[in-house]
Parts: C-alpha cells; structure tokens; sequence
RNA sequence: GGGAAAUUAGCUCAGUUGGUUCAGAGCACUACCUCGACAAGGUAGGGGUCACAGGUUCGAGCCCUGUAUUUCCCA
C-alpha cells in the first residue's frame, strides 16, 4: 500500500479539482428539459477584493448551487461585477495623481479610457479569488454591469421610465466638497465629533406688516427673539425662523416676522413641530439652501431659498456680505459683528458631529442642485405586496417588518451622480434648459425639434452627470440573461425567475427591493423567489470587517493556511441566516481539523485488507443496520434544514453525523482487532458497506467542502473520466427502522457509563469487566449487543438474571448493571450516586404526581399532555424501582 | 427624533403552536490517555437565577407590560 499523507493537504488538490470540473465544463448550463435551478450572484464591485463577507455570501450560494446540482437540477450561477461608478473613479482619479494627471485636465473620453484600462487590469481579480474559494460559477456567462449590451439595457429603462412619468428633474441636497469642487456620496462623508461653538443671536420681532413690534411698556423694549446656531455665516440666507407650536415661550408669535441681523430682511416666523425644544433657544433659524432638515422645512412652509456660498466654498452674489471670503473666515468676521451690533447674546461651548469629505478633508457643504430622480411611490407598489404576501420569502423573515416599513414610507430615489464613469443621462438641453431625453444625439434633435418647432437649434448637451451604479444593478436578474435586448430569448425563458438571492440585510432596500420592483415593471414577474440575508462579518470588538479599518484578515491567506473547504466550514458553522457573526480564525481551524478528521477516516478504511473467506460477524452486521438506520434518520433531518435554509445547522448535523456516528462509533464498532503488530482482516461484506456509506457521506458534504469530498470520491473507488461527486446524485432516503437507533442510544449509554466508572476508579483497560444484570435477556436490547459492548469498553462477559451483590452499580433508565469482577474500597461513591439519582428521581415522581391531582391541570390540559405525564409518571416509578434494588444489592 | 430587532454556558448559536426536575449543540475549558486512522486526536467531566422587575396561567426560556443594554434602518 502506498504511503498515504497522515494529515490532509488541501493544496496539492484543490486546484486540480478545480481545473478539471472547469475542463469538463461542469459549472456550464444551458436551458434543456430539466428543473432549473438558478442563482444570481450580487455582482462585487470591480474595485474589490475578495473580503470576509464576499467569502461568507458566496460559500452559501456555491452550497445552495452544488447540492441542487446533486439533486439533479439544471443549476445555473451567473458569475459577474459590477462598475462602482464612485468607488472605481475613486481608483482611478488616486492612479491618474500617482502619474502625476489631474482629472481636471483630462477629456471626458479621455478619462474613461484609463478607467477601462484600470479595469481590464484590476476588474477581474475577485472573480479569480471566488474560483480558490471553490465557486462553481458558470463562467461562460460572466456579466459587467457597464458592458455594452448592459449598458444599453440601463439607457432603455431610463428612457422608458421618463415616458412613463416616473423619472422627473428636481432639487436636491447634495453633500458637497467645496476643496474637489464635487458632490460625494453619503458613504464618502466621515462625521467626526468636535468641540464647537453655539452662537446665541437675537433677531428683532416686527409685525406682520413689518411694522415695530414692542411687547415692554417703556421705551426701548423692542421684542426680540433669540436663536442659536453652530454656523452663523448662514445667517445671511436664513429665509425664516421655526418655534414650536406647543412651546409657550413663543406662542404670542403667531403671524409675526424677524428681522435677519445685517441684511436686514424679513422673515416669517413658522411654527413647526420637528423644533427640539430643549436645544439651544427652541427657536431655530431656517436657511434652506445650507441645511438638508431646513430644506426640507422649506419645502413644506414654502420658503425662500437663498444660495449664499459658491462651490469654492466662498460666500456668494446673493449673501452680500463678505462675497468672495471663504465661509470661516466670513463667520469670523460675522461674529465679530454681531457683537459689535450687540446682536450677539452668549457663546455656548457645545460638541457637535460635522461631516469632512473622505477624500479632501475639508468641510461638507450640503449644497443644494438639480439631480434626477425615480418617482417611488407608485412603481414600488408590486414590491411591497410581492414581500407581504409571500411571494418572495425572505429569510429569515424578521426583515419583513423593515422592508414594509421602508416600502411604506418609500422616498423618491435620486439616480443623478456627479461623476464620469458610468452610463451618462440621456437628457440633453438646449441653452435655456429645454430638456428632453433621448437614446443619441440625433434622436433627441428630433425630438427637441418636435416639442419645440420654433427653436431650430442644431445642437443640444448632454448631461454631464452619470446613473447611480444602483440604477444598473436593479436590472442584473433581467439582463444578465439578455432580457431587455430580447426579452422572449430562450435564456430568460428558462431561468427567470430565479431561485435564491444570497445578500446583506444592509442592501435590502438599495438593491433588493429595488430589482423586486424592476422585476414587476419589466417582466411582470418577480426576480427570485426566496432571499437569504447573511449577517454582516464583524471583528471580535464587534466592529464591521472594513478595508479603511484594516481589521479584516486576507480570505486568500486563510485559504492557504487552512484549506477553502476548512473556510467555508469555519465561515458557515457561526452563521445562522440575518445574524452577525464576529469572525475568529478559530472557525477555519475547527473546519480544518474536520477536513483532517475525514482523511484520516479515509486512511483508516483504506488500510484494512478484506478477507473474501471471512464470515461477516452478527456485530458487524447489526453496526451496519445501526448506522444505515442512523444515516437515513440523519439525511432527512439534514434536507428539512436545508429546506428551511438552515445552512449552518445542516452543517453541524453533516459535521456531527461523520466525527460522531461514523468515525467515533461506527468505525470503532467495526474496526478489525490488531494483534502482533498487524490488523486482522475484515470480511467483504462489512467492507463492501462501509465503502457505500463513505462514499454517501461524502456525497452529503460535498456542497461544504467540494474539495476533500471530490479528492476522496476519486481515492475510495475507480471512476469514470467524469464521474465526479459534484455530478453525483443527492443521496436518497431509504426506509429505516428507528427502534434500532433508540436501542443503540440506550447501549451507548450503557458504554459510557462503563467508560466513566473505568475512568473514575482508575481501572487500566487490560483488567476486562465483568458485567451483571439482573433483568433477562429478552427483557430489552442488551444481548443484541453484547459484542459492542465486550469491544468499546473492554468488558468480557454479561450475566444476565443474576442475584448477587456487587460493588459497582449503575442504573440506565429503569435497568441496572452491576461490575462483579473486582472490589473497590469506594462503595461510597456508588452508593452516593445511587442514592443522588434516588433522591432526584422521587423528586420529580412527586411533582408529576402533583400535578396529575391537580383538577385544575387534569381538566385544562390537552389529552396527549396528559398521558405524557401519566407516562412520565410510570418510568418514573420504575425508575425508583431500578435504583432501589441497585441499592439494595451492594454490598 | 421615528421605526425594527435582539438579550439563553467563557464564545457562537438551537430551543417548533406554553407541558418530562426544564434547558441543548459546537468551540473553548478541566482531567486522564502517545492505545498503529487522526494530539488538527481519544475518553470522560465541569460550566447557565434563560438581561432585570412585574403580570397572565394549573404550568413561562417561550405569552403580556415596564426597565436596562446592544444592534440595525430612516431622518
């Protein structure tokens, strides 16, 4: 026999398995008669790197895939990235400043093609790493969001969406970097908390004819109000004041203005009740071009907006004071003057969160410009009821609450983003802003020259702005199979609707809901049936995996050090569906030493020579009947948890199912005897059943660990060019008799009692016990078994129906053992034992009888209940019974 | 500020419509074991007032109310 490694190497076979499933293209599907069974992968950003929560989301996918695969589904899972238009121009504006290249320098064009050269270079690199990971993608259809057809696809909607009213031009506020003289998303703002100033600044009360107001007696009492503010240079826009309307202090105010301090313009005071009271004054200024709640207010009491700071940052036309000087030096100076003015009341030291651009450092201005926007309310409809009524399952279904809470109060989605990499808007204007859209330049011409006959105007620009990358993405079901550019072709037919989505609960509303709803407008259908939220991968503070923190480990480095099946099991064993899981390595070397434990399994059943001659014994034979009983009991449990999409704990039932029933019990039950140095061989039949129930095994734990699995499904037996275990069948399950197993669980008892006491007593394993009982030997499964007890615990003989007194006793369930073939000094401890179980044992027989005379339970509990506790009642007294006689029998 | 969820062993989680004296699993921990598959192992063992306080019920980890803490989403 040739030297077999005594641990497993997973290097020396994962890329050779995974190289040939790829030459024999079994990851490939295409449409034919069977079930489909299909999977959308959430397309990574092209700028990524594999990291943590791309390792947990898509082991989950490539097990869901694998085991229908096994189940004889036609299993399709469309591989793909997806364009980042911020994160990737990102890169590629920091790569461009490394050459020494402003993006300000650069055309439009010209920037895009260092963009796609950036991304033919990096773009494909976590779909390489998904491949160490063991994803069986089919990578013939490998998408990217930005490709032509995609692109095209994206186009198409927008221009279909504007037809049908849905996408409008409005006002927005943006987070604005008034250093890179660009808007950034929410994600790219960084809030730090610093010690800030609160000005108090009185502004004087006028009537609403802006007459003087005075509510003192004497002279000089002009009225005046007082509000408090973090950034006084605003001032100059304030458009009007806000109270509350239960806040007493300003109830008199009713129809009443302010005068703004400097410019000295009136405004109105509104009563609004979004006002905190308890801050500041209770009266708040309202400037709704600088601030996204004064907006906001705006919007609702219809107030003027007054722009007072340029995109550089300095203070604008329309602020009047201090135009051009940048907005900290303006609020210097304005302090400076309120003071003067003696408008300024107190300064209060206050800590405050400012948001700083992520990528200049400078203060976020939120600014206020026209954006494009999809009108939610109406085409969000379908996706709301498809989540309520079931249509989509979400797993787990705690996120349904959120999701309808969201979908209730839905906003309208703002689709514009102030960037060139992406597909750009097509919408083009004419010199007054005549906007119409259109798929080219040509087309819109026409169509300009339709809407407005008079203008005869030979040339129309395009937006400069780009579509949210989310605006693709929400189309990825459709169009990764060609869906818009032919909706009736074979591909879509067959796959859509998918089967499961695998994603983060953090993007349930970006991008779920979001392709739900794209899912109903342009198929009619939904876009997946069910929708399984992983958690989000933390460190052990708790903190999120994120690249900026640094706090997660490199997947491609665990794969090395612990083999890809050893990850994916570390990944999956700790996360049940929605939860988070704090990530420790711990969990890749428990999946490792798993993978060692079946080589070494292997190695065990690979080493026994088989005796064609050799009789199976009646031990073997009944081992095998146990485990086959065992396994079957075991795979349904395993099928109805992967129904409920219970990953994990169809993992540990996989995990508990070979370390524990095969390898601790069953292998140890038929393990041949080794004697001078060599190990006697087994008969054929034992072998032959064994081999069978590897080779199921191993079919059980191939979608967690398809490396290991396919390397020993090639070892165990010789195979055809592409019998693979990836190809293979799901096991069946096959009828059982389960009073084998329950008889077995009272014999294992019985085993590790005897180990215990052996342990406990300190008695070497060459002394063998003697064994006596007092039932007889149909009275329960004993004898049956004899032979497994005699092997795993080293005893040499049971005597049945046997009166003497002896020196160890035991009791399992109603049924007493005692050892007979050696005295002890420490009778105490049994008899200590003996009387503890006595003690409990009446315990409990009492409160079972007191609660069978209590009316009250005898007439309100269910029937069933009641003959449980009647049954409960009865082993219980037998129970008492068992022991007393044990104790009645020692010595 | 509004909404949602969670809290069970040192850690990560199970615990089905309330019904065995009532708490399970894996890891970690402790003790013993180099016994020819595996020390990345074997055997056995010790860990929990189910966040807290009330309530409903014959009976509560499970249902209700409140409190505390944590997390998430929205603003």
């Amino acid at each position: 026999m040739t030297e077999i490694s005594k641990t497993y190497n997973p290097r020396e076979v994962e890329d050779k398995w995974y190289s040939y499933w790829m030459e024999k293209k079994f990851f490939h599907s295409v449409p034919d008669e069977r079930e489909p069974y299909t999977i959308i992968i959430p397309p990574p950003n092209v700028t990524g790197v594999l990291h943590m929560g791309h390792m947990l989301n898509n082991t989950i996918q490539d097990v869901l895939i694998r085991r229908a695969r096994m189940l004889g589904k036609n299993a399709c899972w469309v591989p793909g990235t997806d364009h980042a238009s911020i994160a990737t121009e990102a890169k590629v504006v920091a790569m461009l400043k490394e050459k020494g290249i402003k993006k300000s320098d650069l055309s439009r064009d010209d920037f895009l093609k260092y963009a796609w050269e950036w991304k033919e270079k990096y773009g494909g690199i976590i779909l390489e790493q998904l491949k160490k990971l063991g994803c069986s993608c089919d990578w013939d259809r490998t998408r990217f969001t930005m490709e032509d057809s995609m692109s095209e696809a994206v186009i198409d909607v927008f221009i279909d969406l504007h037809k049908k009213g849905y996408i409008y031009r409005g006002h927005r506020m943006v987070n604005w970097d008034p250093a890179g003289m660009t808007a950034v998303s929410d994600e790219e703002v960084i809030y730090k908390e610093i010690n800030s100033k609160l000005f108090h600044v009185r502004y004087k009360l006028v009537n609403e004819d802006n007459s003087p107001l005075s509510f003192g007696e004497g002279q000089g009492s002009e009225a005046w109000i007082t509000i408090a503010t973090t950034r006084p240079e605003t001032i100059l826009g304030d458009t009007a004041i806000c109270v509350h309307p239960e806040d007493e202090r300003y109830k008199h105010l009713k129809e009443k203005r302010a005068i703004v301090p400097m410019v000295k313009r009136s405004v109105p005071i509104i009563f609004d009740e979004y006002v905190d009271r308890e801050f500041g004054t209770g009266a708040l200024k309202i400037t709704p071009a600088h601030d996204v709640n004064d907006y906001a207010l705006g919007n609702k009491h219809k107030l003027d907006i007054i722009d007072v700071i340029n995109p550089n940052g300095t203070m604008s036309e329309s602020a009047k004071f201090y135009v051009g000087e940048d907005r900290f030096i303006a609020r210097k100076k304005i302090i400076k003057a309120l003071e003067e003015s003696g408008n300024l009341v107190k300064i209060e030291d206050i800590k405050n969160k400012v948001g700083y651009s992520e990528r200049t450092d400078a203060v976020i201005e939120p600014k206020l410009s026209r954006q494009w926007f999809v009108n939610m309310k109406d085409i969000s409809k379908p996706a709301l009821d498809a989540i309520v009524n079931g249509d989509v399952k979400l797993i787990p279904d705690k996120f349904i609450n959120t999701y309808k809470h969201w979908m209730e109060n839905v906003h309208d989605w703002c689709i514009s983003r102030q960037l060139w990499w992406g597909q750009r808007i097509p919408a083009w204007y004419d010199e007054k802003g005549n906007t119409v859209v259109a798929k080219t330049h040509e087309e819109a011409l026409q169509l300009y020259n339709i809407q407005y006959p008079t203008s005869n105007i030979q040339h129309l620009r395009q937006d400069e702005d780009v579509l949210d990358t989310w605006f693709s993405s929400w189309l990825w079901p459709i169009s990764v199979f060609d869906g818009f550019k032919d909706p009736n072709n074979a591909d879509i037919k067959y796959y859509y609707p998918t089967n499961d989505l695998v994603t983060a609960p953090e993007i349930l509303f970006f991008w779920v809901a979001r392709m739900i709803i794209a899912g109903y407008e342009y198929r009619g259908e939904k876009p997946f049936s069910n929708v399984y939220l992983t958690g989000i991968v933390r460190d052990k503070q708790g903190r999120k995996m994120s690249k900026s923190l640094g706090n997660s480990p490199d997947p491609i480095e665990l794969i090395e050090k612990y083999g890809a099946d050893g990850v994916r099991v570390g990944m999956l064993l700790c996360s049940p569906a929605g939860n988070d899981l704090p990530f420790d390595e711990s969990y890749c070397e428990q999946g490792r030493n798993f993978s060692n434990k079946i080589w070494n399994a292997f190695r065990l059943v690979k080493m026994w020579e088989t005796d064609e001659k050799l009789k199976q014994s009646d031990g073997n034979k009944i081992s095998i009947e146990w485990f086959n009983a065992k396994f079957n009991a075991e795979l349904e449990s395993i099928n109805n948890l992967y129904f409920k999409y219970r990953i994990s704990e169809a993992l540990m039932a996989t995990y508990k199912l070979i370390w524990d029933d095969f390898c601790a019990w069953y292998l140890e039950m038929i393990k041949p005897e080794f004697v001078d140095g060599k190990s006697l061989p087994i008969d054929k039949a034992t072998y032959d059943a064994t081999i069978h129930f590897f080779e199921k095994l191993l079919k059980i734990i191939h979608p967690f660990m398809p490396f290991i699995s396919e390397e020993l499904w090639h070892l165990i037996g010789e195979r055809k060019e592409k019998e693979c275990i990836m190809m293979a069948d799901w096991n069946t399950i096959q009828k059982y008799d389960s009073k084998i197993i329950r008889d077995f669980e009272f014999i294992q008892e019985v085993i590790s009692k005897l180990r215990e006491i052996r342990k406990n007593k300190n008695i070497p394993k060459t002394v063998r016990f003697q064994v006596s009982t007092k039932f007889q030997e149909n009275e329960n499964c004993t004898k049956q078994y004899e032979h497994h007890i005699y092997k795993l615990c080293e005893v040499e003989k049971i005597t049945y129906n046997s009166s003497e007194k002896y020196s160890h006793n035991f009791t399992i369930g109603q049924w007493g053992f005692s050892i007979t073939n050696f005295s002890s000094e420490k009778i105490q401890d049994d008899k200590e034992n003996l009387l503890k179980e006595l003690d409990y044992n009446k315990g409990f027989l009492l409160s079972v009888q007191k609660k069978l005379a209590n009316e009250r339970f005898v007439q309100n509990a269910k029937p069933e209940i009641l003959e449980i506790e009647k049954k409960k009642q009865a082993d219980a007294e037998a129970k008492i019974k068992a022991i007393e006689e044990q104790l009645a029998s020692l010595k």
